[in-house]
DNA sequence: GTCTACGATGCACGGAGTGCATCGTTCGTC
DNA sequence: GACGAACGATGCACTCCGTGCATCGTAGAC
């Protein structure tokens, strides 16, 4: 039994599929079929059931997919340990994306300058998506906004920022002193697409107020929803961090009176993985950064 | 980081000596040297330290070995759980020098008649070395005498047997009907080695009834304990089922009157190994074995 | 019935791991 | 203080295992 084998077997486990995961791997696919049945051949049954469209997991399988996970995952994190000098190494951080390009690029910035001998990765993706990569250690530590519906992750949250009203500069309400959520009710939203959390926190925040936004639009990106406000299709709430970067005149941002619409984002990491100083430091620098 | 690699290290941490590894691993010390060397490229630092007439484990050494047996431990448990069908397969078997001949030969017999295709594998050491065998993974069950001196192992009693005084034929003592201990007391002993847990359980046994038997010979078997008394170097004490083995005229065993001097034989296992059907199996057949 | 998706197999190549011979260094010994 | 033994490192050649390319076999899909 090789490593190399249990890499392979986990990637055809995962994929379900010799060829996709042969591409994955960067081998053809012959050279992961012959893998595969040589580890069967030790251990004297098949591991997949070959069906005509797919393979899946035979009781060995399953038993030493888990087993598999578990060295593999002992061994990365032994050498993470052995060769953290606190400087040199890897971080990998994901964020969401109403958070990724407005709070990541100051705190990658000051952290290079720091750590130089560092390499950062950053992925941005949705909240379910970075919650699995942390699972699977395929990521470090991941920034997103409470609440994270995941066991076996810790988590801590960093700071509470406030949801600005956003209108378009025409808009009735940008002349009254003070905005109340119950204006809001009338007007019609600009949201960000389901998978979004902020979409959440908004109807979230709403639904406790007794009052369902309507959403007229669902767009990927907050940029889009900040134009779409621009051109009056609606109005929405934007994190005061996007509003910090928003040069704009078109649009104008407003807090709401009385209880104010917030989102609480927090760091989350694999208590069971090994947490190099490298990444220590950098959830230590989260905690302390401006906002 | 290689499996083989992984091995090859634990050995060498194990013997303290690339040389002696080697041998055991059936590899050339050139071979040995340079999969360590490869080792400790990819994890940046050295493993070992070099002195002039041995080896030792550098800090880092000393968590992947650690790492390293837990993976190794692992992945051979994983393999016997996948490949494990209650008939063939591997049982090691441990037993002290005092149990082994008179005990395990039936066991063995009746063990591979049940199960042709399971392969048997006897051990015979102190129990010392049993404990560490077990511990470390070496064997699958230990038989031994209690107490069993071991953290992290099971054990489960099995019988209690008598130890029979056993006398020269012309011995004074011989024709007494009811001998007690006391009347032992005067006559010098010949016991088993130091190594031997048989002298600790004769030992402990008359210290409890408060006297202290002097040993004049000490042998490595229980045989030629069994000789010498014949010889009238001396007296001694015999488990009863070395004494059913004994054919010779030439000594007479007897039951020592009032409490009666006993040892407990037990198995000891690892709980945190897998336990195959088959180890499951041979412990059961122990367990009603007739004695 | 033909096409397509997918895993298995034949064959040749290249590189990693190995063994043999030997070197360099450091103690122990006379 | 010189010589020998113990021990790990290095040079070099070989072999075998894993790999890629080309191709085959089979079972659904259209």
């Amino acid at each position: 039994m090789e490593l190399d084998q249990l890499r392979y077997f986990l990637r055809v486990a995962e994929r379900g599929n010799f060829t996709r995961a042969a591409e994955d791997l960067a081998l053809s696919q012959p050279a992961l079929s012959r893998s595969i049945q040589k580890l069967e051949e030790e251990l004297g049954q098949p591991v997949f059931e070959r069906k005509t469209r797919s393979v899946s997991l035979t009781e060995a399988g399953v038993l030493l997919q888990s087993r598999a996970q578990q060295v593999l995952t002992i061994l990365d994190d032994t050498k993470a340990e052995i060769t953290d000098d606190g400087q040199s190494g890897r971080v990998r951080v994901g964020a969401i994306p109403t958070i990724a390009p407005y709070f990541l690029p100051d705190v990658l910035r000051q952290f290079a300058t720091e750590f130089p001998k560092a390499t950062l990765i950053v992925q941005e993706d949705t909240t379910e998506e970075l919650l699995k990569s942390c699972t699977q250690g395929e990521i470090d530590l991941a920034i997103l906004a409470l609440p994270v519906p995941a066991k076996y992750l810790e988590f801590e949250e960093l700071f509470e920022e406030e949801l600005l009203l956003v209108l378009p500069v025409d808009h009735p309400l940008v002349s009254k002193p003070k905005i109340r959520l119950t204006d809001v009710e009338p007007f019609p939203f600009v949201l960000l697409g389901e998978a979004h959390c902020l979409s959440d926190n908004i109807v979230s925040f709403c639904r406790q107020r007794s009052f369902q936004p309507v959403a007229v639009e669902r767009t990927s990106q907050l940029a889009m929803v900040q134009e779409l406000v621009s051109l009056s299709h609606g109005v929405s709430m934007i994190p005061a961090m996007a509003r910090k970067l928003d040069q704009s005149d078109r649009r104008v941002y407003r807090s709401i009176d009385g209880r104010k619409p917030t989102r609480k984002i927090a760091v989350v990491w694999n208590p069971y993985r090994f947490q190099s100083r490298l990444i220590e430091a950098f959830r230590d620098r989260l905690r302390g950064y401006p906002h």
